[in-house]
DNA sequence: GTGAAAGCGCTAACAA
DNA sequence: TTGTTAGCGCTTTCAC
């Protein structure tokens, strides 16, 4: 493949002039700069962005390390990143944890080699070993997204967890529930830690505690949610609503419900945190607290491109960005009508005199 | 950052050393070999994968070029090519073209500057000057998915549209439809025309010729099929049943006639292309034809790797891998059971006599 | 078994 | 305005 020698040879310049004309980093007369064009064209050349690259000591790439690219909420993600990368030169490199620690280790090592200019990262670790890690000045420029590590000095944008699980947890005791079960994500993860002790937060608020074996850590993957649902409502103490601790736990949930044969929301009410993509069509439609998903990669994808362009001077301090969610009312809740009891004696209630 | 060099003088060796041993490219003795991986740890060295590629003149970097990445046909392809690369020690960039050629192109060169080993395209144009691009010699080993370029010199992998069109087409003509629209791609794009082509033709050999009214060309895109669905059936001569050409066209469409006021399948059937993540949970669930997505990507990705260890030696001549849709029945279609008058007369048939 | 040195393609400092 | 040249970090040939 031509480089920038055969086309200075063809343009007959020095390859000074040919980088200056391109680059337009320094005055070229109108003849030679159209004689380099002309030899360009001739030639076939493209510039070779690893050479630059080396020379530069900086690439036009960017990672986005998140769980899982078939999961809509991360596909948006890297969407709307995207859009907002390629605006700025930059090309994204896409890797897929699925929530696995060890998997995110070597990636980042990767990129790191890569050179890559910058990271988005949805981190899956935690813990003080975690955080030293993702510290690391060797790593690029990196800000974290939805997934939060405590006390980790990087830059954070991500939706209020707990509100979102509250919201839905009071949602559904406004109804009248009182036997709600968490079908939660992986223990140890931030949003699904969060969430969850929101849930139990609210329940305890309202007087009922919540029943800890309705608090159940899982994935967040919707057959594993499936699974868990399944022996939830296949027990004798079953619940009568069921918070879904995203998107996908929330469909795995409805499908096992349905598949059990019970009716939503007449015999179980289900609710979760994530919108679905065309959540319109889905019977009944999901009651979930949204996430501005957007909004959030575009923060997260500008804060890193100033950190990017910030290079080695003066970094600002880590950020943090919060957003509210939003309550997304479905028909798949039902107020419980009968049973005062189970106001009282959550513990003790029959679901089936519950439902319907 | 720390480089070669530094580890050569930490360990006392000579870079050539500290190369062969990172590598094992050469014979080392072991106590060599031990002070350099010491050295490693002490300076944390991290090979400069920019330098390595610029050396070895190729690089581990895998471009995926895909309309748009959350469509979930698009994430489904991208993930099972990532999960495959990945063993192969590739990392993959992404990219959406958002079916645009001009973007395409752009795309196309960026890849090439950044001399990736290789890219898995979804192409979007077509045409001998458009075929004459793709087929350029200056880009690295390329692999089509999806769409097809008639003519093109590239392997391809895809799906059988024409069978996947016919199947449903002849499926709502069993059930008695005889005013059957179909809600298309761009035209001008392979899978969008080869199924507009064979609902044509099965439409015909039922004797049934299409109304051309009711083939319209569109986009990949939901809210675009809800738009033309809307206008579809808000005129007089409205249709039973509408093929989608793939599945954001069929939820489109199925969301639009609810959102009429129609029934689905009542009023009027719908079936569409493509399965839908979640399917299970749309009600009524969208009858379709389902390509084998993870076999498409996994024989494309296949071929690709195969095509980079290649490299300048001879390569195969391009390839075609055509896999057969699965027929997924679901409940969003009717048998129209009364006025046989609509077979003879289609035209003229006032829809709301048949609309149950 | 080890090291010196050339060179991948580019940019930028400096000289002319 | 233009050209010469050093060097980014690495691999690999060739001497030793």
């Amino acid at each position: 493949m031509a480089n920038i020698r055969d086309v200075a040879r063809k343009a007959g310049v020095s390859i000074a002039t040919v980088s200056a004309t391109l680059n337009n980093s320094a005055a070229v007369s109108k003849d030679a700069r159209a004689r380099v064009w002309a030899a360009v064209d001739a030639v076939g050349y493209a510039p070779n962005a690893i050479a630059r690259s080396l020379r530069l000591g900086r690439s036009r790439l960017i990672g986005v390390v998140i769980a899982d690219i078939s999961n809509p909420y991360c596909s948006t993600i890297v969407r709307t990143i995207e859009q907002e990368a390629i605006v700025a030169g930059y090309s994204i490199i896409v890797c897929n944890t699925d929530e696995d620690e060890g998997r995110e280790q070597r990636i980042l090592e990767q990129l790191r080699e890569e050179r890559v200019a910058g990271i988005v990262l949805t981190p899956v670790g935690h813990g003080p070993e975690y955080r030293r890690r993702v510290e690391a000045p060797t790593l690029p420029a990196l800000v974290t997204v939805d997934q939060r590590v405590p006390g980790l000095e990087r830059d954070y944008v991500g939706v209020d967890n707990r509100a979102a699980a509250r919201l839905l947890t009071q949602y559904l005791l406004r109804l009248g529930h009182r036997r709600i079960a968490m079908v939660g994500g992986p223990r140890g993860m931030w949003t699904a830690d969060e969430r969850m002790a929101a849930f139990v937060e609210a329940m305890a608020e309202a007087g009922t505690p919540a029943d800890p074996s309705l608090c159940i850590p899982g994935r967040y993957r919707g057959d594993v949610a499936y699974e868990l649902t399944t022996q939830l409502m296949t027990r004798h103490d079953r619940p009568t609503a069921i918070v879904g601790a995203n998107n996908v736990v929330a469909l795995g949930a409805l499908q096992a419900v349905l598949d059990l044969g019970f009716r939503c929301p007449a015999d179980v009410s289900i609710v979760g945190i994530d919108d679905v993509p065309w959540g319109g069509l889905v019977r009944p439609r999901v009651t979930t607290a949204a996430q501005p998903i957007e909004d959030i990669a575009r923060v997260a994808i500008g804060w890193l491109l100033e950190r990017i362009a910030a290079g080695a001077r003066a970094q600002p301090a880590s950020r943090q960005r919060v957003f509210q969610p939003t309550f997304l009312a479905g028909d798949s809740c039902a107020a419980i009508t009968a049973e005062p009891a189970a106001v009282e004696r959550p513990a003790a209630v029959e679901p089936q005199a519950i439902a319907n």
